[in-house]
DNA sequence: ATTATTGATCAGATAAACTTATCGCATGCC
DNA sequence: GGCATGCGATAAGTTTATCTGATCAATAAT
């Protein structure tokens, strides 16, 4: 069988006209080319150099085959290069999920920087609930997805990436002052209007909100109208429906509503713990470094 | 430096996505190409394979660097191909020289044969007098030439291809009749036509008729005329001007005018070996024995 | 003739690659 | 839980390639 090794001596053979000078240029020396030479022309089967005295002269099918080799040494050399220009970070196709209480406020912050930070990214987004992002991850589907930590998968390794406070989202004309600061028990629970199931925020804010009773409360929907995206929990809230948990994240883009104030919670304040998750044996980690610091910066700066 | 072998064990371990059965397919212990995937990876700086248990993946990048390095491996395969089939004779380009006396004779009988049985020979021709073309073959010009024999050079090898005799071309209007053997002597000296200057026809007919005085005898033009093909000669000697030693295999073809005749000469009969001349250290002697096969066939049965 | 150049050749050293045996880890099955 | 099974990594030892250095043969130049 040939070696690229082989091509490569005939490649310098054909430039030098010289076995000793060919040699040189590959840094060995002249009998070892003689011999590599000599091994090509006999699995070929056909003489490639013609030794005449004083000029080494390729033969007719020894120009063709220097020739192919030529272009089998650039096909090589544009795999290594491709290989080790892709060896940076952040380059080439990445799958990433995402959690939807975290998408639409996260994603704008970071995808700019991204994109000038890594022009050669091919960011793929994916949105859905915490439970089939870990699935996908898991097959392979996805490389990595941002979502609320602890997970407890054994296989997904996590890297924190920043913490989210949650604040209490009230209609504008609630009596509280905005300093005040509420407390779990101050939750009024049958006004709390939640994500649908699935989701994770959910089953935060019925953590913290621990004495909420399991089931719908009679003559309220916060518990079984389960909205899908927090906008329209906030427009709920907007609406005087009743009032919500929302992430300091998601806080700062609906703040806008000015039918909506955001109060803080008493300490410990409640929060979750956003971070990036991937298999363990994924080979990227260097991307989620990269793109940890990403975020990182992102959500301090914005 | 990567090898073709890394490529080719990465190449069948994307086929079969597991580290045993691909070694099996590449014939070797799969220690053998872990370690070879490892060295790959470890030059090109890049993780090639999530060891997953269970189950082996290509990366994003594992995948596109397998697939060019199967265009690496395609273009050696069409490299290896390439010079095996042109190791059979009579493939590609074959630059062949010979000589005036010859070509317009020769080519006819033995082209049509080389087409058919070659059909992937690329002849370039090259008509032109012996001292040319002895160096267009050792400056590499030429691979080799059909000329007459012998040529004493060093460095050039040759091979007999078949003898040609010469006869005696006379007008038709000749007394002799035309089974009369023609001795040296009854050669009409003064009235010899021969080709110009540099033919070794020429001279092989002045070497016969040894006994001719040197410089033109006043009177005639046959010495001096020189004439730069047969067919002239042969119209000159139609047109009753004298006589000339013509080969054979020319007085072949040159015998369909009728104002002409051939007389054979007394034994011994001149002639010329005509043989077939390459350099002494040309890779292609192959090809020149095959060729020297379809001459002596052609000549034979023409 | 003599010397210099050049590629081939040979023996020995070195490096690469392979094989066998073993390990570690994860999974699945009582 | 304990144990077998499958798979890839690792280690040790051996074989195979490959290289170097010295030398040889042929040729060309002096």
């Amino acid at each position: 069988m040939i070696t690229l090794k082989q091509l490569r001596y005939l490649a310098a053979l054909a430039r030098h006209g010289h076995f000793g000078r060919a040699a040189e240029s590959c840094a060995i020396t002249q009998p070892a080319l003689s011999m590599q030479i000599r091994d090509l022309e006999q699995f070929l089967g056909v003489t490639l150099v013609e030794r005449r005295p004083g000029e080494v002269m390729l033969t007719e099918i020894g120009r063709e085959i220097a020739r192919r080799g030529e272009d089998v040494l650039a096909a090589s050399r544009d795999l290594v290069d491709f290989a080790q220009h892709r060896a940076q970070p952040l380059t080439g196709r990445l799958t990433l999920g995402i959690i939807p209480s975290l998408a639409p406020y996260l994603l704008p912050k970071i995808l700019p920087a991204l994109q000038s930070q890594f022009p050669e990214l091919r960011l793929e987004l994916r949105e859905t609930q915490t439970r089939p992002l870990i699935d996908e991850i898991k097959s392979g589907a996805l490389d990595a997805a941002m979502l609320a930590l602890p997970l407890g998968e054994a296989d997904i390794d996590t890297m924190d990436l920043f913490d989210d406070l949650f604040l209490l989202a009230v209609p504008a004309d609630d009596p509280r002052p905005r300093d005040k600061r509420v407390a779990a028990d101050d939750i009024d629970q049958s006004r709390l209007i939640l994500l649908e199931d699935g989701h994770c925020l959910r089953d935060q804010a019925l953590a913290f909100c621990a004495t909420i009773p399991r089931g719908p409360a009679p003559g309220t929907t916060g518990m079984t109208f389960g909205a899908s995206s927090l906008t329209t929990v906030m427009q709920m809230v907007a609406g005087g429906f009743g009032v919500t948990l929302i992430p300091q994240i998601a806080a700062d883009v609906e703040a806008r509503d000015s039918r909506v104030k955001f109060l803080r919670l008493e300490e410990p304040q409640p929060g979750r713990s956003i971070g990036l998750a991937f298999r363990r044996t994924s080979p990227r980690k260097a991307d989620f470094a990269a793109l940890g610091e990403v975020v990182k910066g992102s959500v301090g700066a914005g």
